[in-house]
DNA sequence: TTGTATGCGTTATCAA
DNA sequence: TTGATAACGCATACAA
């Protein structure tokens, strides 16, 4: 049975002017810093009685009112991912910049959910949402007119309404493959490609993959195009079973430095040398894999431009919902370091 | 000039109400899926018009009514961390189970206001706030009386009347080292460490691994203190900066895993062999450490059980505000990998 | 099964 | 400079 300090509501303005007595309104300009409409001695009382009861504002109630909330949220597939880390602490210090705080959720246990991604609660809780769309099913968009400003990160299409900001995945991979093939490698492993075609972020890295082999005349193989998931386990996994199975591979294309990881400690438990036996690039150009031993090579999204232009799409829907929508592409480039040849 | 499509206010239930004929309390049953309060014939009515209009449940609205948002939030230094990646993953799973959602939101901005931290907006636009307190002023806290529900992540000492989760720094580090010199490492840096006592995590850390040094009658040298930030990057700056300046040392303890990964880049650019010229060992037990070559041995923290009590005790208070405040220390281990000698 | 009235805590507006 | 009033959108309690 609660006991009766279960019960005590938090403090009110309402508590607050009464104990100073003043009016709410006082209360609230004191709060809101409007100086100018408050004399200091009241400033002064008022400010006593907030610290005195303890006084927060409360924001729902605030956001009711104002109808804004003043934060934005980042969806993402998995709180616990190298490249999303750094892409919600760029977007974090850029919103800011604006006045918003950034709220970043896990999708991951909505995803199976599917069209859950994008309910309710999710949406109108934030001002705006930027949905890193990495996994799942791309018709959740179709029948959807958010109300709520919404910015989509990832390489799916989507429908025109919708801003989108993506990078240039089969460029980046058909400069990645072709660097390594001039560097001498023959049998290139793609670790985390997509067999089965489709629109994601694999399927376009694959596709950029195949065009340079296909180009530079190399057979393309099937049992070097392997699946993965997204954890640096799922990279030792995928490479580990190239090893066992005898597949022979000088060179390995992450699609991810997450995947890369792990794919270099898997040939690293084999004896074999990187970039000496097998040369290595993955993608993403993270903090983490700069310091991996060798130093990992890396395709490099301009992650600043896609921050600005993120931002910059979701401030213009917020403040005028009749801004248009738009599609970016942001570029990429091959960034070498110890895990290739020079 | 804002066009008029600029103005239209999203529908609400009174809009959804009008158009299908029936009262706002109709629409909010069948929004909220009271199904025996509702005939068929009406919900599908509702129905149609909702996704008609585009309706979404405004959550402000909800909340204030309600008097809680369902949803939690994570405030941690920085977004872009492994530790804080992997925490964070953990707790939204286990707070989901809850049917809470957790929201991560950087300090990083607001930590320069110092007092910040702990505003009233981030306070109270969550039905609970879980704070990782790494860094900062500890005397933030002591004037806080938050009627939203807290509970502290670190080592900092804090009021009684806070809930707070730490690890056994102490003794993990005091293992750590002692493991350390059982394989034969008699000059150990500490990369991450305190220089000038104070209660951080850092001077919990150095206090250990001194008490193992003095322990183990091996001298003390103060220039194997090497303080340094927190990211990978860090890490590879404090390693390095000892070897250009000649000081000898056969072992690196790191504060961290993220310092770890960066001290061990270093120290292999220089040719030095990992373990046979210098043994390290990290500390977090993050999935990317298992996955570097070698694999990083690590201090690993009980995070498994640090999540657990952590949603329990912010459970608690939020169910009841008369939940007793704890302060639990969870137990660390060394795990051996690659990088200490058998 | 459906509807009406009321209030959650805040701030804009207008009056004093 | 201060205060009274109304309204933001929703859901609980109760009436029909």
């Amino acid at each position: 049975m609660p006991s009766a300090r279960d019960e005590a509501a938090p403090p009110t303005m309402s508590d607050v002017a009464r104990l100073a007595g003043v009016s709410v309104m006082t209360v609230s300009n004191v709060v809101n810093g409007k100086d100018a409409r408050v004399s200091q001695a009241m400033r002064d009382r008022v400010h006593e009685v907030i610290s005195e009861l303890g006084y927060r504002v409360n924001m729902p109630a605030r956001a009711l009112r104002l109808g804004r909330i003043g934060v934005v949220a980042l969806a993402v597939p998995m709180l616990d991912d190298l490249y999303y880390g750094e892409v919600a602490q760029r977007l974090a210090d850029r919103f800011e910049d604006h006045g918003l705080r950034l709220a970043v959720e896990s999708t991951r246990g909505a995803l199976t959910r599917e069209l859950a991604v994008l309910d309710d609660s999710r949406l109108t809780t934030y001002d705006g949402v930027v949905l890193a769309a990495a996994a799942g099913d791309a018709s959740v968009l179709e029948g959807l007119q958010p109300s709520t400003p919404l910015v989509i990160l990832g390489e799916r299409s989507v429908p025109d309404r919708f801003s989108q900001v993506s990078m240039d995945n089969r460029g980046g991979a058909l400069r990645a493959t072709m660097d390594l093939l001039r560097l001498g490698a023959r049998r290139i492993a793609l670790i985390g490609g997509a067999t089965d075609g489709g629109e994601g972020m694999a399927a376009g890295r694959t596709a950029g993959h195949l065009e340079a082999l296909d180009g530079a005349g190399v057979a393309r193989a099937a049992e070097l195009i392997v699946p993965a998931g997204v954890r640096p386990q799922d990279g030792y996994a995928a490479a580990a079973s190239l090893l066992d199975a005898g597949v022979a591979f000088d060179a390995l294309l992450c699609v991810t430095d997450a995947l890369a990881l792990g794919a270099m400690a898997a040939v690293a438990a084999r004896g074999l040398r990187i970039p000496e036996d097998v040369q290595v690039i993955g993608w993403d150009d993270t903090a983490v894999g700069a310091m991996a031993t060798p130093a990992l090579s890396s395709v490099a999204p301009d992650n600043a431009a896609a921050a600005e232009v993120t931002v910059r799409l979701l401030m213009g829907r917020i403040e005028s919902p009749s801004f248009p929508p738009e599609h970016v592409v942001v570029s990429t480039e091959v960034r070498h370091r110890g895990t290739t040849r020079r």
